[in-house]
DNA sequence: CTGAAAGCGCTTACAG
DNA sequence: CTGAAAGCGCTTACAG
């Protein structure tokens, strides 16, 4: 059974092509009589008709296609979030959203030989090979600054940090820690974080925390024990799940949170909300990112300027923890 | 500043367009002299050459890109690690993989007018028409079941739910009741593993379990409270986060675990691990799960038959929550 | 060993 | 109001 095209619809309901092609797009300007513009769409359908995305790709010299390019690590809700408002917003345009899981250590450069995007949102900074492979395939980067080396997402991360710290410094506590995961590929946020935290510690002039790797999933008895023997009564944790570890080192040594041990996490995750204590954390109002994502991408396309970052993304969630 | 294409390399090159594809491509049977080849991929890279998807696609009939099409439900680490995986084997075939978030209420027809997939790997089932219509385009359809209603996916979350049960009646369990969680996205996964659970107790002639929805991120105290007038010595939930939310309500009201009320959850998610006490939970074999899926694709693009599920891919990690 | 030419399926300026 | 024709950029049978 070979292909249908525009051409079989075309012989099928006596018309040429160049009709089939201004009913079923719609094009304005083109004046087609209701009986004709009826037979075509029945004929379409009833030849079971769709065009070749690829034809109408090299024909237009541009496609419906937004590739979002997000990296390795393992990424959770808040880029589900996101992506799923982008991809509602962008189809109000006619652009259809799909999503790549890069690997830092590969190039890019293959892809643009299986799809040509319309435009590319980077979720992850793109290597400066890959920016001008796209750049030079004329495709239309976003998310990124593009000279820059550092995203708003970055700066998303430090903000994050340096809340924690602050909320922490503002209960008093002098001596604090840093705890950070130990899957590799989360190293980039973590940094970000470690950064912010430290920065604001350095303002309230405190001493800068030391960060040490706390893998989730493990009572981090070890760590809790040398932060305790060092007079550290307060944690700032990548995560809800490295701060549970961290609970439940504590818990482990008897420790008592917050009093004797405050920890604060990032996420507002589920089992950090149910916890003993209830975990203090750091939530993202994924709402107003979506929006400020989606309003990127779009001004972008029209070659409008890009909106400006929101002033105060993250806000601390007190709970019993910290 | 017009595209660079073929003929630009060409041109350049002082070659003809064919001995360009050629040379690019690495067409076998090609014989292009050595010092024609450096010339022209020199060439290439120095104009920045990137050749057109569109054209090549249009060209082969045939692109050499994979969608997948995930639903719209918060999928998580196992759905990001078979991605990773299918990303990594099809690969080696000189295939690229893009997901695809579906909504269910919106028909995938329009998205194949923005690309033209070599395949698409389906990791929720299809609506009818959305199938007729790939179909008829000549779209490759895998990893759901074509004819049947249920999916390979389906089948899993039956064992998985049937996993807990059998764990818990092996305990000596007699009045089991079910946590479902109240995310109306989770139904189809959540029905599923019910399922399991209640042909598990109907197999050890117990009474069929009720399900009561429990919110991932608040104490059930409520649920624990009406299970304990019921005589309900055990739950199986949903997934973890909903198990921690039966392991606070089950403190609020200081009922030991699991002596007066077991839990059992799913997915052996870190905040499980160091839970108080620590919760046993089923854990889904992602590598098991990797391979298999990976392997059914592969088995489609080459006309093979499909590998058959694995025996017995998920396990019980027991410790100390039931 | 290399090139001229056809054709994939579409859209759109142009002619009627 | 409708059609014939060009051309997007590539690959590949074919001719030399």
């Amino acid at each position: 059974m070979a292909r249908v095209t525009s051409a079989d619809v075309a012989r099928e309901a006596g018309v040429s092509r160049t009709t089939v092609s201004y009913v079923l797009n719609d094009t304005p300007g083109a004046s087609v009589s209701r009986v004709t513009r009826e037979r075509i769409r029945e004929t379409a359908t009833r030849l079971g008709y769709a065009p070749s995305a690829a034809a109408r790709t090299l024909r237009r010299g541009r496609s419906d296609l937004v590739v979002a390019v997000l990296p390795d690590w393992p990424t959770g809700s808040v880029v589900d979030t996101l992506l799923d408002h982008l991809t509602d917003v962008l189809a109000t345009r006619g652009l259809f959203v799909l999503v790549h899981h890069h690997r830092d250590s590969r190039s890019l450069a293959d892809l643009w030989r299986a799809v040509t995007p319309h435009t590319v949102v980077g979720l992850a900074p793109f290597a400066p090979d890959d920016l001008r492979t796209m750049q030079r395939a004329g495709i239309r980067v976003v998310g990124t600054a593009q000279n820059a080396d550092e995203t708003s997402f970055d700066v998303a991360q430090r903000g994050i940090g340096a809340l924690q710290a602050e909320h922490l410094v503002a209960a008093g506590h002098t001596r604090i820690a840093y705890a950070r995961p130990d899957d590799p590929r989360l190293g980039r946020f973590a940094d970000g974080r470690l950064a912010g935290v430290r920065a604001a510690c350095a303002a309230a002039a405190l001493e800068v925390p030391a960060a040490v790797p706390v893998p989730a999933g493990e009572p981090a008895a070890a760590a809790v024990a040398a932060w305790r023997d060092a007079g550290v009564t307060a944690v700032a944790a990548y995560n809800d799940d490295v701060a549970l570890a961290v609970l439940a080192g504590a818990a482990a040594h008897g420790l008592r949170v917050p009093d004797e041990l405050a920890v604060i996490g990032v996420d507002d995750a589920p089992a950090g909300r149910v916890a003993a204590p209830p975990l203090t954390t750091v939530a993202q109002p994924v709402a107003q990112q979506s929006e400020h994502l989606a309003a990127s991408v779009l001004a972008a396309i029209d070659g409008a300027d890009a909106p400006p970052w929101p002033d105060d993304p993250a806000l601390v969630v007190a709970r019993g923890s910290a």
